[in-house]
RNA sequence: GCCCCUAUAGCUCAGUUGGUAGAGCAUCUGAUUUGUAAUCAGAGGGUCUGCGGUUCAAGUCCGUAUGGGGGCACCA
């Protein structure tokens, strides 16, 4: 059980354990420090108590009995206190939920105009005042006809809609601050004096759907962060401003990667140095393919809608399908196509292509897929979803006991792909059969169980989340996390039994009879563009040597050693790195900062000592010292550093 | 798709209460030959996102379309 540690004004800390009552704390300090005994810290944070120690201050010492549950406590209390001070400020305004989330708040509110950043001042403004104020927090406990009473007579008609969906019979809690009150769960702290009030900041507004459902009236969405002193808070507004910094747009201008335009919304405009990155991360992934045993094929971009009526896609994805309509001459009507926004129905019709036999199970098929699907606009955000875009997708097609030895193999090789990228550590989420599906009970209990086994085998945690597979199959989902705690999903893998029987999949077994086969949908980056996008970010641009665009420039300080720039440029780009010349009439640090702004890792600078020596000056980024090294040492160096990582296997 | 915000030079941004545009960087030209994060000078560059309206007059005010941003919904 969690102790509370308490400081007291004399600068000692005494612990106690979690149950203990205000009247056992007045017990255990003397008489003369209980007199000055008002404030004191709890779970780190700052609290005033009020001598004697009013009854209800058991709340706050219960819960605060660590930082987790203070903070949790005060943001929620925050809350309550921005949605009082808006209501004190605008009395028209209709007040709904506020849950706590991570580094703060939010609230939603029904107000005819918009808040305006001036608005979140004021707001602010009067929050702080309610704090100074010291309303103690009072709980009331109601029944559900007077509640509805209250909730109509104030005209807050969401609240009553709350009320209405709590089951028959639970307890309502009406929490008061001052006099001002909310339907509310709880718990709160015992004062609103007890929220540190240089803590919070209230960022911005947002539009949000009444109870997440996209048919009930927008609120406005006030946004807050809040932490349990002023210098988390600060810590965390440099955190957001770092963060910003590396965001992979602006990274993508700075680094000449790539753009968008109007033209084409959701469709990248890769530049060299950005195709780089692609052609990089799409040969190592080629090569990890072979490796494990895949066959790499392409199939069509645009597809007649009869492949997509088999599928079951026209009916279930029409939506968010490019259409292509061509006019056939001598033709009665138009032929449509649709371009493809996934690649399994393709690789069905490869599979299909001839008999196949139990003796070609598994068979891996992959594709770097080009797929589009017409997101919807307020959806997309740079590289991260995007309406064009490629998949490292690959369908493997086998038997149900090949199933457990497929999942195995594939998160071993995800495994080792994310830590070849940079990612140490991913999560795996289960998702396990949903309430309408297809298919017996034990066939879900042997697929499930397959999946299950091949996680168990590696000794990999993993989480279920029970209900939430597709109709057909269930799948796992692979999440990493990038340096700055940030977690992306990009790898998948699910068992589907369905598209090989929409679209006729069959093999001839060791009977001679034929049967279905299982397909597993696989992906391990999930597409190109998202993953350069998070590659980017995590790096905060500075790409690791051998996925860098431009490995190397060769920066001459005279133009006399433009002659060795040129000469070391040709000599590494043998070597297999990617190197440029820069012999612009500039000074070397011009030079350095300008590529170091650029990202390049490695610059060389030559000047006439190199020239006589044959020898370089390597620079490397964010390091503020050089080496220098014979030109042929330079070369072997740089040229392994090159080439991909190259992982050990994950053992069994 | 929905709500709010937003759109000025390649980039980052100024532009007072409406009186037809500015800076820094970048680019180009010239000078400078330089030792590890910005050498100096000069020049060019903008239908102020498109369309419509108010006004004697619109970058500025209003409407609308499109793109972008923050969220929500969506992501079989």
């Amino acid at each position: 059980m969690s102790r509370i540690s308490l400081t007291f004004p004399d600068g000692n800390t005494r612990d106690y354990p979690a149950g203990v009552t205000p009247a056992e704390v007045a017990a255990s300090i003397s008489t003369s420090l209980a007199k000055k005994a008002i404030s004191a810290s709890v779970g780190g944070v700052h609290w005033d108590m009020q001598w004697p120690i009013p009854a209800d201050a058991s709340i706050a010492i219960h819960t605060m009995a660590d930082d987790a549950q203070a903070l949790e406590l005060i943001r929620h209390d925050l809350a309550h206190i921005m949605a009082r001070a808006v209501q004190e400020i605008w009395p028209d305004v209709k007040v709904t939920i506020g849950p706590v989330r991570d580094y703060g708040w939010f609230y939603d509110f029904d107000r005819a105009e918009p808040f305006t950043p001036e608005d979140l001042a004021v707001i602010e403004a009067r929050m702080k005042q309610i704090i100074n104020a010291r309303d103690p927090v009072r709980t009331e406990v109601w029944d559900r006809a007077r509640a509805i009473a209250f909730y109509e007579a104030a005209g807050e008609p969401f609240k009553v809609e709350l009320i209405n969906r709590i089951p028959e019979g639970e307890d309502l809690r009406m929490y008061w601050h001052g006099n001002w009150q909310d339907f509310c769960r709880g718990p709160h702290l015992a004062n609103t004096g007890q929220v540190p009030a240089d803590a919070f900041k209230l960022t911005h507004v947002a539009g949000a759907y009444w109870l997440g459902d996209s048919s009930r009236p927008m609120l406005q969405r006030i946004y807050g962060l809040a932490f349990k002193n002023r210098d988390d808070l600060k810590a965390h507004q440099t955190m957001l401003e770092e963060a910003a910094k590396r965001d992979h747009r602006k990274l993508g201008r700075e680094m000449e990667l790539f753009h968008l335009q109007e033209e084409a919304p959701g469709m990248v405009f890769w530049h060299p140095n950005g195709w780089m990155i692609y052609r990089t991360l799409e040969d190592y992934m080629r090569g990890r393919l072979r490796v494990a045993g895949y066959k790499e094929i392409k199939t069509p971009q645009v597809v007649d809608r009869v492949l997509w009526e088999k599928s079951g896609h026209w009916e279930a994805y029409r939506e968010n399908m490019f259409i292509v309509e061509v006019d056939e001459e001598g033709a009665r009507e138009k032929r449509i196509n649709a371009l493809k926004p996934m690649n399994c129905p393709c690789h069905v019709q490869v599979y299909n292509q001839g008999l196949k036999s139990y003796r070609d199970l598994p068979l891996r098929l992959a594709e770097f897929g080009s797929c589009h699907r017409y997101e919807s606009s307020g959806s997309m955000h740079g590289l991260m979803r995007v309406r064009g875009f490629t998949q490292d997708d690959a369908h493997i097609f086998c038997t149900e006991e090949q199933i457990e030895g497929e999942c195995a193999a594939f998160i071993q090789l995800l495994s080792s792909v994310y830590k070849d990228l940079g990612f140490e550590s991913f999560d795996i989420k289960l998702s396990t059969r949903p309430d309408v599906r297809i298919g017996t009970d034990a066939q879900w209990d042997k697929v499930e169980g397959a999946l299950q086994g091949a996680i168990e085998k590696l000794g990999l945690p993993y989480e279920v989340n029970p209900g939430d597979g597709a109709f057909y199959g269930p799948k796992l989902d692979f999440k990493l996390t990038d340096a700055i705690g940030r977690q992306w999903q990009c790898g998948t893998f699910q068992v589907d039994p369905n598209l090989p029987d929409r679209l006729g999949a069959e093999y001839v077994g060791e009977d001679g009879a034929k049967h279905r086969p299982y397909m597993l949908h696989r992906a391990i980056l999930g597409s190109f563009e998202r993953f350069i996008g998070i590659l980017l970010e995590n790096y905060a641009g500075r790409l690791p040597f051998w996925l860098a665009p431009r490995q190397v420039v060769v920066a001459s300080i005279v133009s006399d050693a433009d002659g060795f720039a040129h000469e070391v440029v040709a000599a590494l780009r043998k070597a297999g790195v990617r190197a440029e010349a820069d012999v612009r009439n500039e000074k070397i640090n011009y030079k350095v900062r300008e590529h170091s702004v650029g990202k390049v890792p490695v610059i060389l600078a030559i000047g006439m000592k190199e020239v006589e020596e044959r020898t370089v000056s390597i620079r490397r980024l964010g390091e503020n010292r050089t080496d220098t090294r014979p030109l042929d040492q330079a070369l072997a160096e740089l040229g392994f550093e090159a080439l991909p990582p190259v992982s050990q296997p994950v053992s069994q």
